[in-house]
RNA sequence: CGGGGUAUAGUGUAACGGCAACAUGCACGAUUCGGGUUCGUGAGAUUCUGGGUUCAAAUCCCAGUACCCCGACCA
């Protein structure tokens, strides 16, 4: 993409009313819009990254058995009745809007009802289990306190995958895997360092759960984490029973700031019950299925990375997350240059390296390495009338290629940057 | 939901109760071309909303709203 044609701009001065990190660095850089306290508009940068860590979840969910599907925005009242979680002195944070007709919906809250009342339809059998529908979409809830930029939204785009299984071997099974897919997926998204698997209360689900806690000084909650073993206690659930439980010593751990970026609940049969969700066994006798979720917070996922992987110019973007894998930056007027830069920026594309290209002109070359460095595309490549010199045998393109979070860059050839960002399969 | 704070060009900020200013961004012209270059010209504001005090309010007072922070909540 040329950065020409891209509407947004990147701004020098932080916003007044933004103390987040993830926020400044996010609207400093075009990539989100505050619509109000926590309700941010995707612009074209921001949606970029949003989708390459959709498709980084999509990937490990499908991996694993994961079926995706798209539920709706608007919830029927009916259902939620069901399992008792309409009432809003059940749920408090609930949206609701008024049909034509004076019937009541609601805007999509969770989704554990919709699933359930959905696969009530279709699961009859044990040969119909297990089974492990997914969605990504945007959910809504009456925050009374928003807060850190796109960190806890009262709108905001999640990943939920349901399992329906035949019982709790089978369960658990399917609980140990989506552990790992996780891990895999925190790792992917460049913070897997900093992100523990941490045992935490199970809410007015289940006794326990398990959530996926970052590092980081903006985080909502505390936990405990034991660095010998890697194992996480939340603040909320730490007592003596449980880190026995876990063999763990109270004197071993240390504290942290920690924000929540998945979390994974065994539901039992909190909703098969009321949705009267059950199969016929081989013996032909009628079973409870057993449920579990499973979520992501791909907006918030996206902030904790910012916070996280940032320096004091901007953001340093993981590889597979970066809007662009590299970014092409055209220095001077030289229409040389400017003509060598186009090629370059061809060949790129046509190897399907996603790049974007500065080619902005009258734009000082500080302003461009100031916006490359905000912007955070791993690659930064500077084609100038210096690196084309610069080059030793001067008959090829000298491209000065350097990483967003090193120092020095080196001078390459055109195949040589071919090689370095040819696209991963 | 409790507490604290803030609200002025697109953005960031200034202005004793007395002509709303500066920087940046934007437009135009020149200059420069490897870390937000320099100079000139210009456009850009119902000072959050409503009320009150006053000869006079961006400024003081009251109410509302929005936003930020701390706490509570967080399926």
């Amino acid at each position: 993409m040329r950065q020409s044609k891209l509407f947004t701009k990147t701004q020098k001065e932080s916003p007044a009313d933004e103390v987040s990190k993830n926020a400044e660095f996010l609207i400093r850089g075009g990539f989100i819009h505050k619509e109000m306290a926590g309700v941010y508009s995707y612009l074209p940068l921001g949606l970029r990254v949003l989708n390459k860590i959709e498709n980084i979840i999509r990937e490990e969910m499908n991996a694993i058995g994961g079926i995706e599907m798209k539920t709706t925005a608007l919830q029927n009242k009916e259902i939620w009745e069901k399992s008792n979680r309409w009432d809003d002195k059940v749920v408090d944070n609930w949206f609701k809007t008024k049909l034509k007709n004076g019937g009541e919906i609601g805007l999509s809250f969770s989704n554990e009802e919709a699933y359930s009342n959905i696969l009530k339809q279709y699961i009859s059998s044990y040969k119909d289990l297990p089974v492990y529908p997914y969605d990504f979409k945007d959910i809504f809830r009456n925050e009374t306190r928003s807060k850190s930029g796109i960190m806890r939204g009262r709108e905001f785009y999640w990943k939920a995958l349901y399992s329906f299984s035949k019982d709790e071997t089978e369960h658990n099974a399917f609980y140990e895997k989506i552990k790992i897919a996780y891990q895999n997926i925190f790792k992917k998204a460049g913070i897997g360092h900093l992100t523990y698997l941490t045992f935490a209360s199970g809410g007015s689900f289940s006794k326990f759960s398990h959530e996926f806690q970052t590092i980081t000084s903006v985080g909502e909650d505390t936990i405990y984490l034991d660095e010998n073993s890697g194992v996480a206690v939340n603040k909320e659930v730490l007592n003596d029973e449980i880190l026995n439980s876990l063999g763990i010593k109270r004197e071993n751990l240390v504290e942290h700031k920690a924000i929540e970026v998945g979390n994974i609940f065994s539901l039992g049969t909190r909703f098969s019950e009321p949705f009267d969700l059950k199969y016929r066994n081989e013996n032909g006798e009628e079973k409870l299925v057993i449920m579990g979720s499973y979520g992501i917070g791909l907006g918030r996922l996206m902030g904790t990375i910012v916070e996280v992987l940032s320096d004091d110019k901007g953001i340093i973007w993981p590889e597979f997350i970066a809007p662009f894998q590299a970014h092409l930056l055209l220095l001077g007027d030289n229409e040389i240059v400017a003509k060598e830069a186009e090629k370059i920026y061809e060949k790129l594309l046509k190897n399907g390296v996603e790049i974007l290209f500065d080619d902005r002109l009258g734009i000082s070359a500080g302003e461009k390495f100031a916006d490359a460095d905000l912007l955070g595309i791993p690659w930064r490549a500077v084609i100038s009338a210096r690196s084309l010199k610069d080059l030793p045998e001067s008959k090829e393109s000298g491209i000065e290629l350097k990483k967003r979070a090193e120092e020095k860059g080196k001078i390459v050839s055109l195949d040589e940057l071919l090689d370095l960002l040819k696209p991963r399969i």
